[in-house]
DNA sequence: CTTGACCCTCCCGTGACGGGAACCTTTATG
DNA sequence: CATAAAGGTTCCCGTCACGGGAGGGTCAAG
């Protein structure tokens, strides 16, 4: 199976999947022509990878989680430590930008938004 | 001024500083020796960009509000618009993220956590 | 006089790809 | 059978906002 082929089953840019074989992630065998082939297994982990990612596993976390999704003897506790501490980062990220987002609808609403040159989210930027 | 100074009365890094001058939001005089020298104008700019990074707009926003800002006969409708597209933005970035909050607490906790294999987390990345 | 703390420029690396050039292979069509 | 379109390949540069470090000049203190 070639590489649009595979793109179009996994929904993954056929850039993605040259990079992703590019470090590693997976290994496609080639044709006589030199084509990429992609068996059924080689799909199975694109469309893991592409889910793991969506769900904002960074590159690194994909390739521990592929290797205990290929270890038929992982400890589910190990599985539940990458997920837990991937939950950790996204809630300080909300967090932060939560905080971002009551600053900034702040000044947005004390701001009377005319063609007068008097603004408070300037004046705010400008005072700290 | 030298950039150290400057830096330490932004708080921002030197090399972030060189930076904004490479890409033309301050430029600084240069004293006899080629040092970077810094008058408050330039600080105040610098602080401006520090305030503005650290409400999370890009670059190009900043480089606008630092126009806007210099522009004694703005509209306050202008920066209000640039404000208003970055909050719409942050808005939806938080809603992203609260999907992948949801999902992957459910996740973890439906995962027992044990030595065994047995992993819902790895099912579902598998499953899709 | 030397040491150490500054300063400078320049280049490489980040994360996760995207765009595009230059070139080869396969497939469909006149 | 020739050709054109649509696929494939590698390779290199660009993204965003800097950080790290090399290699070298400058300055103040002991």
């Amino acid at each position: 199976m070639n590489i649009k082929h595979a793109s179009g089953v996994t929904g993954l840019p056929a850039k993605t999947i040259r990079y992703y074989e590019d470090i590693g992630l997976v290994k496609p065998d080639r044709a006589d022509n030199g084509y990429r082939d992609f068996s059924d297994v080689h799909l199975h982990k694109l469309s893991f990878l592409a889910r793991a990612r969506d769900l904002g596993f960074s590159i690194s976390d994909c390739r521990d989680l592929l290797a205990l999704w290929e270890d038929q003897d992982r400890a589910s506790s190990d599985v539940r430590a990458i997920a837990k501490q991937h939950l950790t980062a996204i809630e300080a990220k909300i967090a932060g930008l939560q905080d971002m987002r009551a600053t900034l609808a702040d000044l947005v609403q004390t701001c009377a938004g005319n063609d007068r040159p008097d603004c408070p989210i300037i004046d705010r930027l400008r005072k700290g």
